[in-house]
DNA sequence: GTTAGCACTCTCTCTATGAGAGTGCTAAGT
DNA sequence: ACTTAGCACTCTCATAGAGAGAGTGCTAAC
């Protein structure tokens, strides 16, 4: 591939960025500046179909590019561009807030990813096997009411507000509070919702119950087992043609919601701490036109999460990388 | 509109119902036990769409109900239905969970109701006027870490996980909330993020400026001033051919979603504890060709917010109409 | 009051046609 | 040896016309 061929391949994608329609090798030789005829460049756009960088929709249509045409773009013709002043900003007043909640955190984040850039974000949390409880607080709240803290190594705090039998009082909750510490400190959060109460049946008496009940209602635990997700951003793909049939949307829709499926989207990318997945390169069915851009989401040491940033094949990438790569960036210094 | 014409309006709105396809004459007498021939049912037709009960998308076509056939269907010819046990059991089971947090309680509502009627549901709860602050509390959480709870008379508790500097003790936390307990609470919702806090800054000295901070997170507080909804099951919408085009789903992504169409869709209910507005009824743009079934959930005495199902006109309104209703008794026992 | 019959209307599907865009190849030019 | 003009060919898309199918409204008979 020589340097004539590159900067044909990179007008093309670059082209039909924009336009979304094939290219054909008329209007490539008008708009750009090569001082070569359409002709030399039909021979060039034919040899890059046969290597396998271009795919023709038809034979007589013009040339889009395939998965191995936006690969070689991404790794190798892309310039690296950097967010607007105004971008820059925006993300970092994101991450100044004192909020600390896992909720508020991941819907921040995939709201400011998908505004910035203009694609659906989202953002994954698998409840992280490693994660162990750090405390954990049962306190009083209103009347008949209850709020029950977790806190864990990764840095966010999973709490529920909870209400609470009225023969059940303050002094109650300090001796839960007390107990739970104590027994269930350092535990795997996975474990907290099956964890055997022998031990803590004889200290909790007729409160025993009580407690497994709200212990299953932990965030993580039994009745949310699956990753915290949060999408945002779904309604960008109503404006790209290649989503104009509902099939399409409604298969994205499946991808991006079901949590099984962006589970293995986003744990796919590994600890990469940057990462462009770009068609079938995704490995699932109804992505076969969609790229991705992905950042790990890290805390202290260990992998936390992933962020990432889902649109058609046909995305600005250079924008998209740099997007993800700050969101990513900041969340991690905040949260490190 | 005598006996028979009821019969017949109330055969052509179930077939429509079903079908999604205009009625015509002949399928009509074929299916339906009337003893009468179809000539004579176009007789009939003919009159009912006189009287705007049916419309005919063109010349040839067969009938399809109006707005004000289908508001006739409500009000007269539907026959109520009661929910399957099961269905019944489901609702119940969900409102026995001990959690009391807002944003769960919405967000399992409203997949509830979607699950169970086949079609997108909405809760949405304004930020009262009316709602006054019970409580406010700031706990010590964690390394750096501190957790605002906010109880309000509405039954519902709001909260956030904050991250505060390392330099507040939770000796100084409980001063906080000593004096924000005695200063604030009380106070409509609405005031406490813009509360002038001369009071507040003798009593709190250095930390004046970190509280007005935190307070300004709260939520109903400055960064979260539009009403609190939650909309699930949205993908139910792909399945019906009245959606089969991008424009219509992106519309209705559109109202279901941008909380100010929303909250005019919702406040509209007023305080009726079960409504039903159907297509220009609606009186939203985007509306025309949806229905809407709601309901008032109260807290105490007054108005929490609402609940309803939204879907195409050609609704299950029998089946939705109840599932609405005991959803919102459940909720309103629960929470009453 | 009900029904059969019939002309009429409108949509939908299928087919044919032509315009437009683009390709690949060949032969000539540099 | 590379580049370019020219040209035949292919494929899509938009348009128009024909015919089938479904349904209506009206009339006249029961």
């Amino acid at each position: 591939m020589d340097d004539r061929k590159s900067r044909v391949l990179a007008a093309v994608i670059n082209q039909y960025l924009e336009s979304a329609e094939p290219v054909g090798s008329r209007t490539l030789a008008r708009r750009n500046a090569f001082g070569l005829s359409a002709a030399t460049l039909r021979n060039e756009l034919a040899d890059l179909e046969e290597w396998g960088y271009l795919d023709k929709p038809h034979t007589s249509a013009g040339r889009v590019p395939s998965d191995k045409g936006y690969r070689y773009y991404v790794d190798r013709l892309l310039v690296r561009r950097t967010l607007s002043a105004q971008e820059a900003d925006r993300i970092r007043a994101a991450y100044r807030a004192h909020v600390r909640e896992a909720t508020w955190f991941l819907q921040q984040t995939a709201r400011l990813l998908s505004g910035v850039t203009g694609y659906p974000a989202v953002v994954i949390i698998p409840p992280p096997p490693t994660a162990r409880l750090l405390s954990l607080q049962l306190l009083p709240m209103g009347e008949g009411g209850a709020a029950l803290l977790a806190e864990t190594d990764t840095g966010l705090v999973a709490h529920r507000v909870l209400s609470i039998p009225a023969d059940v009082a303050p002094a109650d909750l300090a001796l839960m509070t007390a107990v739970l510490s104590r027994e269930l400190s350092g535990m795997p959060l996975a474990e907290v919702a099956h964890v055997h109460l022998a031990n803590l049946e004889r200290a909790l008496g007729r409160h025993a119950a009580l407690v497994e009940e709200l212990l299953s209602v932990l965030p993580g635990g039994d009745t949310e087992q699956a990753p915290v997700a949060t999408v945002e951003g779904f309604d960008t793909l109503f404006g790209f043609p290649e989503f104009h049939e509902v099939e399409r949307i409604r298969a994205v829709w499946e991808l991006l919601t079901r949590h099984t499926l962006v589970g293995r989207l986003l744990t796919g990318l590994g600890d990469e701490a940057l990462a462009v997945r770009i068609g079938e390169e995704l490995a699932e069915a109804a992505g076969h036109d969609l790229s991705l851009v992905g950042a790990t989401l890290r805390s202290g040491g260990h992998v936390l999460g992933h962020v990432a940033v889902v649109g058609p094949r046909r995305m600005d990438y250079g924008h998209v990388l740099a997007a993800v790569e700050q969101v990513a960036a900041e969340w991690n210094r905040a949260l490190g």
